[in-house]
RNA sequence: GCGGGUGUGGUGGAACUGGUAGACACGCUAGAUUUAGGAUCUAGUGCCGAGAGGCGUGGGGGUUCGAGUCCCUUCACCCGCACCA
């Protein structure tokens, strides 16, 4: 065995080792329990980031440790290969976005590789790949035969910088998810997927997912936004005409005392009077030149203009003016809004500035409102009055029976409204998914037959930054032929966003070579839900919701029988590093740093806050300059080590010294003890010494310990710690010598242990510890409960709540002799000598309090 | 505004069903060894105090023999949504 620990040389002869022996393939095989671990996989922009790191070695410990406890783990790696950086990357450098994507996808299998991560490679797919998108292809197919898939004309979210729409949820404070660049709103011809039709599952299901996280699941129930309420007709005095409103307050219908109409509503034309004509057209044209960020912004001021109208309250004949209203949204509900001042405060401020009547018929318990007087609207609970046969139910019930009556009356019925809109999936850009399908001047849209597929993303093509999609220019992929018809005909030009790719490539794991379906339904039956999904929380809404929704329309088509797609959920934190300026340069990388100055100017270095590595911010480590250093066991370990999991990780540069040198540490343990354990034999439990049998417990207990916090709760950081603290025990451990049999246990285990964490000096240090097989091979360990048990116990004593004492008992000792010793101990006869002791609480195995008074 | 989360030493973080607060690591201090070390080893390290002891988990109050943990209240920061009718 060498003397020193050389990860580098020794990471590099296990890799080559695993590259040719493929010790993660699997298949299907039901003699075991499966187990599919997942982490999202990534974008391939040409290097792996920390984020990666730290999601991957994650990931990689659960996989390893699932193996080792017997089960048959599936870990796939792929790339989410379409996207915009691809595209710019060819505009900018002329590179074909094929190519770059394969160059770089290249160079990321490489540093994975270099990381040690326990892929099946064999199920390595890339999304760019036609035998992937076909599939995407022919299930949008089946989607549009099922009227799940749609076109239509709508307003929809434009990103200037990106040339291409967005779904609302890729719009971030009215900003473009990835560039950042303020979005605008646009009508456009678009394709959308009918996320609505499933909003009640997804909602619904969001109650039966105790293995996500509660805060992804509260943003997800947030992002659909179910209210429940009724939609009521008004009628138009004077016309036939209806005007439907959505609300979620009924029981305050009476209180209706004038309509708001959002200023795009469509009969806010027709509803206009001719000498109102000039104030409404001036007030749209007013609130259409704000754009749609300053119109939902808080402090907008909400303004109105009367149509000159009125139309009629179903439930009490009232005439009441109709306004048209610049905070009414045409998105949302009918787009038209009962307005009740009395009971809502955004009706209340329009009320009092147009000096419009105000109605109470909610009254709060212990007090009466009057409105003259009210200086803000009650929203809350009530009992009903001024409401005819209503008055006197409290506003709950009554929120029923209007409900009924508007039902029995025809004039309207109950109704849940949805905040979340269907997904927008059409993209102006090249490298994506063709959307397949083909316009016919006299057929219309027709869709690209079965057989036809797939429809090939054409790779002759110019890049000219120009804008537009590059594909819209492409004679030879624009013309063709209706597939109905036969006449000369045109395709679609637009390609699917990326985030479809990305909503069923789990499943595509599954089978990943199947070529009759998208998916093989057994190989999905077999592995399928993932057992666990590790990733960003950036994805709660986006990624997280968009695949839920998928996984349903598969079921729905047939393809899979799979409700949800992943059982447990876990989103890691971010990886931060302090950022650091020069008061002349900007933003500094880590090595333009010289003693804290500049590396250019000798100006002093200015720390900022501690935030998420990003290049802009050059807050970053490069993961490879850090394996160079010392290697991917420490890279693993101390993003393992620095904090849980889902909290955001801290770089320190002394802490990955630390954990170097821990691994340092481990090496020397084995090494300087090897001539010691090399012959040992089994443990013989009899015959062992106090302190051999105290340095035994603490291998079995850390063996314990270890085992919990990786497996239920992921606590990494301190299974790690406990591990450190066995090392240190051993190290410490007197009677080495002649004890050989337990330091051999002990440090096995602490190999061992450590494996799913840092499997290449794990497997470095058993081959040295004498076994030819890999510890791949092995099972994790058991703890054995005997070993657990002490023959004392330590007592703590406290007198009134505060520790004066400590006393060691034998572990059977009952509680009168438990209570002797800790009033016999002398430092707590100091505190009870001459006082009335009132009372002893003795709780076995852990303390005794004394209180005296 | 609504919803969710987090506040513990100089730092990252521990603490099971209420039961020794600060495990483990970083940093720091002193010493040993070394030509030197960003190597290794030993001892120490929450704060105040010479000590006995006192004080300590964002602040205030409560329940309890006992509270980081439970209850009430308040503050700060982070995340998501936001004129959603």
């Amino acid at each position: 065995m060498q003397e020193r620990y050389n990860p580098l040389e020794i990471e590099k002869a296990w890799q080559e080792r695993w590259s040719s022996s493929q010790p993660w393939k699997v298949s299907e095989d039901h003699d075991k329990p499966k187990y599919y671990l997942l982490e999202m996989f990534p974008y391939p922009s040409g290097r792996i980031h920390m984020g990666h790191v730290r999601n991957y070695s994650i990931g990689d410990v659960v996989a390893r440790f699932k193996r080792l406890q017997g089960f048959n783990v599936l870990h796939p790696m792929g790339w989410d290969a379409f996207g915009m950086p691809a595209e710019n990357a060819a505009i900018q450098h002329g590179t074909h976005p094929a190519v770059w994507t394969r160059e770089n996808i290249a160079n990321m299998r490489t540093q994975l590789k270099r990381m040690g991560f326990s892929y099946d490679w064999d199920r390595e797919l890339a999304t760019c790949d036609a035998d992937y998108y076909r599939w995407e292809q022919l299930i949008f197919l089946k989607m549009l035969e099922k009227g799940l898939a749609y076109k239509k004309s709508a307003a929809v979210n434009w990103c200037p910088e990106c040339e291409t729409v967005l779904a609302n949820e890729q719009v971030e404070e009215e900003c473009c998810w990835r560039c950042d660049n303020k979005v605008v709103q646009k009508e456009l011809d678009q394709w959308f997927f009918k996320i609505t039709h499933y909003a009640e599952e997804l909602l619904d299901e969001t109650d039966r997912m105790p293995g996500w996280p509660e805060s992804v699941l509260t943003m997800q129930r947030n992002w659909i936004g179910r209210s429940t309420g009724c939609e009521i007709d008004f009628s138009v005095y004077g016309s036939k005409q209806k005007i439907r409103v959505f609300t979620t307050r009924p029981d305050t219908l009476f209180g209706a005392t004038f309509m708001s109409l959002a200023p795009e509503h469509p009969l806010a034309k027709s509803l206009t009077t001719s000498d109102h004509l000039r104030e409404v057209e001036a007030f749209v044209s007013k609130v259409q030149s704000v754009d749609h960020a300053q119109r939902t912004s808080d402090d907008y001021e909400k303004e109105g203009v009367f149509t000159g109208s009125y139309c009629i309250n179903p439930v009490n004949g009232a005439k009441i003016p109709v306004y048209l209203g610049n905070f009414v949204l045409m998105g949302y509900g009918t787009g038209a809004v009962m307005a009740v001042p009395a009971h809502d405060q955004r009706d209340f401020e329009f009320a009092r500035k147009y000096e419009l009547p105000v109605q109470v018929v909610i009254q709060p318990e212990g007090e009466t409102l009057e409105a003259a007087s009210m200086t803000e609207a009650w929203v809350g609970q009530g009992r009903m009055v001024n409401s005819g046969v209503f008055d006197g139910l409290d506003n709950e019930t009554g929120k029923i029976k209007v409900t009924e009556f508007l039902e029995n009356r025809g004039a309207g019925e109950s109704s849940i409204n949805y905040r979340i809109r269907d997904w927008l999936v059409s993209r102006q850009r090249y490298w994506g998914t063709p959307i397949p399908v083909i316009y016919c001047d006299d057929c219309g849209a027709v869709p690209v037959p079965e057989q036809d597929l797939p429809v090939e993303l054409p790779t002759d093509i110019e890049f000219s930054g120009a804008g537009g999609s590059p594909l819209a220019g492409l004679e030879s992929f624009v013309n063709t032929h209706c597939p109905k018809c036969g006449k000369a005909a045109r395709r679609e030009t637009d390609t699917f966003d990326t985030f479809v790719e990305s909503s069923w490539y789990f499943m595509r794991y599954a089978s990943p070579k199947f070529n009759l379906a998208p998916v093989d339904r057994e190989a999905v039956n077999y592995w399928l839900p993932v057992d666990q999904y590790i990733g960003g929380v950036e994805h709660a809404v986006m990624h997280l919701l968009y695949a839920r929704f998928w996984t349903k329309i598969m079921r729905d088509l047939g393809m899979v029988s799979l409700d949800e797609p992943f059982e447990n959920l876990l989103t890691q934190g971010m990886v931060c590093m302090e950022t650091k300026s020069c008061p002349k340069h900007g933003w500094l990388y880590p090595e333009e740093i010289d003693n804290g100055l500049c590396s250019r100017c000798q100006n002093t270095v200015v720390s900022g806050r501690n935030e998420k590595m990003s290049k802009s911010k050059k807050n970053v480590i490069d993961p490879d300059g850090l394996i160079n250093r010392f290697g991917a066991d420490t890279a693993r370990l101390f993003t393992l080590f620095a904090s849980p999991p889902e909290k955001d990780l801290e770089w320190n540069e002394q802490g990955v010294e630390g954990c170097s040198r821990f691994l340092n540490r481990v090496w020397r343990l084995v090494y300087e003890n090897l001539p010691i354990i090399k012959d040992a034999d089994q443990v013989n439990v009899e015959q062992l010494l106090p302190a051999a049998r105290e340095l035994r417990r603490q291998v079995h207990r850390t063996i314990k310990k270890v085992t919990e916090d990786i497996d239920g709760s992921f606590h990494f950081n301190t299974a790690i710690a406990a591990v450190m603290e066995l090392v240190n025990s051993i190290s410490a451990f007197p009677d080495k010598q002649s004890a050989p049999e337990v330091m051999r246990e002990a440090v096995e285990s602490v190999v061992r242990l450590l494996s799913p964490f840092v499997p290449h000096i794990a497997e470095e240090l058993w081959q040295n510890l004498g076994y030819d097989d890999s510890l791949e091979h092995s099972r994790w360990l058991v703890w054995d409960e005997n070993a657990l048990s002490a023959e004392t116990l330590l007592i703590v004593v406290q007198v009134n709540g505060k520790v004066r004492g400590k006393v060691t008992v034998p572990a059977d000792a009952d509680k009168g002799a438990i209570e002797a010793a800790a009033l016999a101990d002398a430092n707590v006869a100091r505190f009870t000598e001459g006082k009335n002791v009132r009372k002893v609480i003795v709780v076995p195995g852990r303390l005794v309090n004394v209180v005296i008074g």
